[in-house]
RNA sequence: CGGGCCGUAGUGUAACGGUAGCACGAAUGCUUUGGGAGCAUUUAGUCCGAGUUCAAAUCUCGGCGGCCCGACCA
């Protein structure tokens, strides 16, 4: 796309109510827009980017046998008291409201209820199982304090997958299944060498233990202990010498880290399928329950981790898998020759299905590259005087600074 | 929810209780084009409501909103 038909505009200063890094930067080059506390809208940019992520993730949900749905983020208290969680004492950030008829209404916090209830019109005998749906929707938390840019917000696009498995080896299977998709999803958005499978508490559910991936950042919320030869780590909630035991960890190996926690999978047991009502008949006719698992990823915080993690003093660093585009076409000096070659590379480029955007505005050389270097797009290429001089494209890698003399056979070759 | 700081043009910032100013942006014209260009002209603001005062952006009270620390994060 051509940048002068884009309606988002680069700031020069930092946004004075914004303290995050991934807020600064994010809303400098117009890829969010704050509405208030916690809450952002995606511009064209942002959409972009929170798409390819999306996309990586539905690839590797598929891969593993996930079924896609999209549940309604209104939900009927009736399912919530059946498993006791519609009492503000057991969840408190529920957004409420009511319905014109009086009824109250729940805003989604989270999908287990309606996605276990729904499934008993669907799953009766032991030959339906096992089963993986998931969905991509927007999940309504009432924070109390909202923080860190687009980190933790009121309402947010989160993957929710839910396992619905026969028994416990059936699910563990799965569960490692889908523990390894999640490496797969963190590495490909550029996050893999500071991503670790990290053991934390069960909480209020039936396992000792849940695990968490973990993206280290000195933004990070949480405090985990990195073993980085075992590629594991242990949440600081759990540091103790008898969990430390049962993993087999020492001490000695493990560094204390911060971290920012980019997803998470647990058992659920039994939890829901029992008070919702979802079994399954064996050969025999026997009824037996189903034992569930969840697994979530946050896009909004994952798309903000990226910026947290890989951004350097000029601007965002977007990988290439998950970039707004491939190549920013920089048009440099404005006589017809410039103006020409660059229209002619612009054509080529699409004409190639290569994602560019075209920087054809009207503005000074050092105001483009400063937003070339704000916007974080992988291959910087340069049309101008000097490159038509030369009888080459002048090609830098945002995150290495790296620069090549390339001609188009060259150019196009290095995108595909 | 406890504590702290804060709220001024689209953005970023000044102003002792006494004329709301500067920069960026935007608009027009001319020049300029490899690291946020120059000149000229123009544009636009004190979060809301009460109170104190001759006079309030400034002081007081209430509300709304923002950021940070803590608690919380099923």
């Amino acid at each position: 796309m051509k940048q002068s038909q884009l309606f988002t505009k680069t700031r020069w200063e930092d946004p004075a109510d914004e303290t995050s890094k991934n807020a600064k930067l994010l809303i400098r080059a117009g890829f969010i827009h704050k509405e208030m506390a916690g809450v952002y809208d995606y511009l064209p940019l942002g959409l972009k980017v929170l798409r390819k992520i999306e996309n990586i993730i539905r690839e590797e949900m598929n891969k593993i046998g996930g079924e896609e749905v999209l549940l309604t983020t209104l939900q009927s208290p009736d399912l919530w008291q059946k498993t006791d969680r519609w009492d503000e004492n057991k969840v408190d950030n529920w957004f409420k409201t009511k319905l014109a008829s009086g009824g109250d209404l729940g805003l989604a916090n989270t999908h287990e209820e309606p996605i276990t209830a729904l499934l008993v019109h669907h799953l009766n005998s032991y030959k339906d199982f096992p089963k993986y749906i998931y969905q991509f929707q927007t999940k309504f938390r009432n924070e109390l304090r909202a923080k860190s840019g687009i980190m933790r917000t009121r309402e947010f696009l989160m993957k929710d997958l839910y396992s619905f498995s026969r028994n416990e080896e059936e699910f563990k299977e799965f569960y490692e299944k889908c523990a390894t998709a999640y490496m797969n999803i963190f590495t490909r958005v550029g996050l893999g060498e500071v991503t670790f499978r990290t053991v934390a508490s069960g909480g209020a559910f039936t396992s000792d233990f849940t695990d968490e991936f973990q993206t280290l950042s000195e933004s990070g919320e949480d405090v985990i202990y990195v073993d980085k030869n075992k590629k594991i780590a242990i949440n600081k909630e759990v540091y103790t010498d008898e969990t430390l035991e049962k993993l087999d960890l020492n001490r000695s190996d493990l560094v204390e880290e911060k971290a920012i926690e980019v997803g998470n999978i647990f058992p659920l047991g039994t939890r829901y399928t029992d008070s919702l009502g979802l079994n399954f008949r064996d050969e025999d006719g026997l009824l037996h329950p189903v034992i569930m698992g969840s697994y979530g990823i946050g896009l909004g915080r994952l798309l903000g981790t990226i910026v947290e993690v890989l951004s350097d003093d000029g601007g965002i660093v977007w990988p290439k898998e998950v970039a707004p585009f491939s190549i920013h076409l920089v048009q440099i000096g404005i006589s017809d020759e410039v103006k020409t070659v660059s229209e002619n590379l612009y054509q080529t480029l699409i004409k190639n299905n290569i994602e560019v955007l075209f920087d054809d505005r009207e503005a000074s050389a050092g105001e483009k590259l400063a937003d070339a270097d704000l916007l974080g797009i992988p291959f910087r290429v340069v049309v101008s005087e000097k490159t038509l001089k030369a009888e080459s494209f002048e090609i830098k890698k945002r995150a290495s600074g790296e620069i090549l003399y390339l001609n188009e056979t060259e150019l196009i070759e290095l995108c595909q």
